[in-house]
DNA sequence: AGCACGCCGACT
DNA sequence: GTCGGCGTGCTC
């Protein structure tokens, strides 16, 4: 028996099968998925590779696989891994590390077990010995009588209930009235829940309708794409749910991905409210033990429904019913890190294997999604109506020229301090926001026009004045903050770009009486601190909330009234073909969040382009017309979805050396160019250094399919066999972004 | 990536 | 003679 085995590295040249002999005895054990060990060329130490297929025949002189992990990864997961290496230009063994158990890669994640207690007399016999005093002490008496009620009780909440010390449990196993057992813990995330159920929910004729198209492709097995469009408020939840009760209700299971920031306890709580804990949770905020548990929950089957972020897609989930994507807009879904996949994709091949439906759901979708929608490529359901009847905010634009024409220097224009001011006597909470973090994103001399970069980026440092420090946001560098010019020695320093730190200090400074909270990276450290800071916001009645991006999304708080968005031109203002889409998206969401229940809602949007079309359509939260202004820009510039971008990046210590492989790999490319492809010259990146590493960028546009695939791997082949260099290279398709 | 191999100059 | 520098090539 001979197995192809990829092996466990992410060097190019060794992105291929090798073949290796599986010994007599372990026949039965090697399946493809099997996770192995094997000698490999002069190494010391064995290496680790996947089992991915086997042969009958082998040209090569063959070593013996020498150890095999149980643990093994499904088959179908293993082709899809086959399929991304290619899709994705990455090495295999990239691909399938995202199909194994979390943990699995680095620090070995075991079985958490723990001591539980028994009694090993019978109850009756226990209490004659108290009676005739064969036990005398009350501490070991107390905790006996604990366990009558209590058996199959973990120690440490034996010893917590009983009052007692360790030995005297001890010693109650030395006399042999209770035994200790170690037993597999399953890591609870939802410990300590406790969720009234709930109860399906009569669902609008909108909501009906959307269900019924659905439900037609689950009964009849059949893959369709939808996708469920409708604003803040329209009961799109419910519909989910209500799908996935239908699956279950055929034995199959359900798969929702959800951008990482929502998976808060809120959303958590409604599904465990619906389904009890049959629900399986995936996100970065639960331990690797947690994780891994979580995934052998749904690889033995026993969840039924696997909620998470990105990378669940992944999870070993057999027998798929349906797959739902919320806010299918979110950016989250792209991976920025090899493998660079895209989750929707993933999902959209899983939903295909499996004969299922994908709901993709939004209020603002992605341009393309909802282009697709247009050309009938994916059912549109569309949900026009609030379901609890909610008023739209009322949005109003502040053009931020005039307000520094007539004098107005603060962050915060006239409109928006009187409406604050309103908001505190009428004591309705308000939300700030702001999506840039720190007090100021440049410092700079006025007298020679230094400004302070980072020593491993080609960045501006951002200054953060709770620590008094300059800091990197891309590299996490760290400095003291400077008052006097290194360069001229003028004291002349000057900041400039306003962060979250410094919205805060002027709202304290406006409205002294006001209670502030922060919400930004800086202050979301700790385990559940994110939650916490909502939970503090809306249970302390806390005044003005201010925060970046992660205020923005599915929270709601039934006292805000007001929204501030202070500079609206932050997204607009960046280089990439999508800046109109996200400002749009944000405002849109952030409106959400202004008045959601019988109290009407105001949003205030700042802006130095009160005329811009993203703007416009966005204080009428009209995103149809959106769409239309949008998509005929994207056609007239050629941008997706008439195309798709890939974006070839080349980095290294040596900026020379990056320069020329960027510009050899420019000339194959030219060389094999296929019809109907734009490619551009090799040139720096707009971010030309990151942690020291100098960046350059070929940019091609064309539509991507099977025969550029083919065409860039063999480039990519034909580079790395003529070139052994320090530079490494990634291909992006369709990058989240274009820096 | 690691590691061996091989070719070349320097040095006990 | 032999030690070690680095360029090249292979890993089933």
């Amino acid at each position: 028996m001979i197995a192809e085995v990829i092996i466990d590295s992410n060097v190019k040249t060794l992105n291929k099968t090798f073949d290796y002999l599986v010994p007599h005895e372990l026949e039965k054990d090697a399946k493809v998925g099997t996770r192995v060990f094997v000698p490999f060329g002069s190494l010391k130490n064995l290496k680790e590779g996947y089992i991915v297929g086997f042969k009958e025949k082998s040209e090569y002189d063959l070593k013996e696989i020498a150890k095999f992990e149980k643990g093994i990864i499904p088959k179908s997961r293993v082709e899809l891994a086959l399929l991304m290496a290619r899709r994705y230009f990455c090495n295999v063994s990239d691909c399938m590390k995202l199909m194994l158990p979390p943990g699995a890669i680095h620090n070995r994640v075991k079985e958490k077990v723990g001591q539980f207690i028994y009694l090993k007399k019978d109850i009756e016999d226990i209490e004659e010995d108290i009676a005739e005093k064969v036990i005398k002490s009350p501490k070991q008496i107390r905790c006996l009588q604990m366990l009558y009620e209590n058996e199959g009780i973990h120690i440490l909440d034996l010893e917590a209930l009983a009052d007692v010390d360790r030995v005297v449990v001890k010693t109650l196993e030395k006399k042999e009235y209770i035994e200790i057992v170690e037993q597999r813990i399953e890591r609870n995330p939802f410990e300590f829940k406790e969720v009234e159920r709930d109860q399906k929910r009569k669902l609008t004729y909108e909501q009906q309708v959307a269900y019924d198209t659905v439900v037609k492709s689950i009964d009849e097995k059949r893959f369709e794409q939808f996708l469920l469009y409708g604003v803040t408020g329209s009961g799109k939840t419910e519909i989910y749910l209500q799908l996935i009760e239908r699956v279950l209700e055929q034995g199959k299971k359900a798969m929702m991905l959800v951008p990482e920031i929502s998976l808060t306890p809120q959303m958590v709580d409604r599904f465990l409210a619906r389904f009890g804990d049959c629900i399986s949770v995936l996100h970065s905020k639960l331990s690797i033990g947690e994780r891994f548990d979580q995934w052998e929950k749904i690889k033995e089957g026993k969840a039924k429904i696997i909620i998470g972020a990105r990378s669940s897609i992944f999870a070993p989930v057999e027998n798929l019913g349906i797959i739902l994507i919320d806010e299918e807009h979110d950016t989250s879904y792209k991976s920025d890190m090899t493998p660079r996949y895209n989750a929707k994709d993933i999902a959209f091949y899983l939903a295909k294997q499996n004969k299922v439906p994908l709901v993709l759901g939004s209020a603002t979708p992605d341009i393309n999604t909802f282009s697709k929608a247009k050309q009938g490529k994916i059912t549109l359901l569309t949900l026009k109506h609030r379901a609890n009847n909610s008023n739209l905010p009322t949005v109003h634009i502040v053009d931020l020229r005039n307000e520094l024409a007539s004098g107005n220097k603060s962050m915060i224009s006239n409109l928006l301090h009187k409406k604050i001011e309103e908001n505190l006597k009428n004591k309705k909470q308000t939300i700030l926001f702001l999506n840039r973090r720190g007090y100021s994103t440049f410092v700079m001399c006025r007298n020679c026009g230094f400004t302070a970069k980072c020593n491993n980026c080609n960045v501006t440092l951002t200054y953060h004045k709770d620590e008094n420090k300059l800091k990197c946001h891309l590299c996490g560098f760290e400095t003291h903050n400077i008052t006097q010019c290194p360069v001229c020695k003028s004291k002349n320093v000057r900041y400039f770009g306003s962060g979250t730190q410094k919205l805060e200090d002027e709202i304290k400074k406006l409205f002294p009486t006001a209670s502030t909270i922060r919400m930004d990276i800086d202050t979301v450290t700790k385990k559940n601190s994110h939650e916490m800071i909502l939970n503090k916001f809306k249970d302390e009645n806390i005044d003005i909330l201010i925060g970046t991006q992660m205020v923005v999304k599915g929270h709601h708080f039934p006292n805000v009234t007001l929204v501030g968005v202070i500079a609206a031109d932050s997204s607009l203002s960046i280089e990439d073909y999508r800046a109109s889409e996200r400002t749009f998206q944000i405002l849109t969401q952030v409106a959400g969040r202004a008045g959601r229940e019988n109290l009407p809602g105001e949003v205030i949007i700042q802006t130095y382009n009160p005329d811009h079309f993203s703007i416009e359509y966005a204080k009428e939260q009209n995103y149809d017309l959106f769409y239309k202004a949008e998509i005929s820009l994207r056609q007239r510039l050629k941008y997706p979805p008439f195309c798709d971008i890939i974006l070839i990046g080349l980095s290294g210590k040596d900026e020379k050396n990056v320069k020329k492989a960027s510009e050899k790999l420019e000339y194959l490319l030219l060389k094999q160019k296929a019809t109907n492809m734009y490619i551009s010259r090799a040139i720096p990146s707009p971010i030309n250094k990151i942690k020291n590493r100098f960046r350059f960028r070929i940019i091609l546009k064309c539509n991507f399919n099977n025969s550029v695939i083919n065409n860039i791997n063999a480039v990519l082949e034909e580079y790395y066999k003529r070139n052994k260099n320090n530079v490494s290279i990634f291909v992006d398709v369709n990058p989240g972004n274009m820096m």
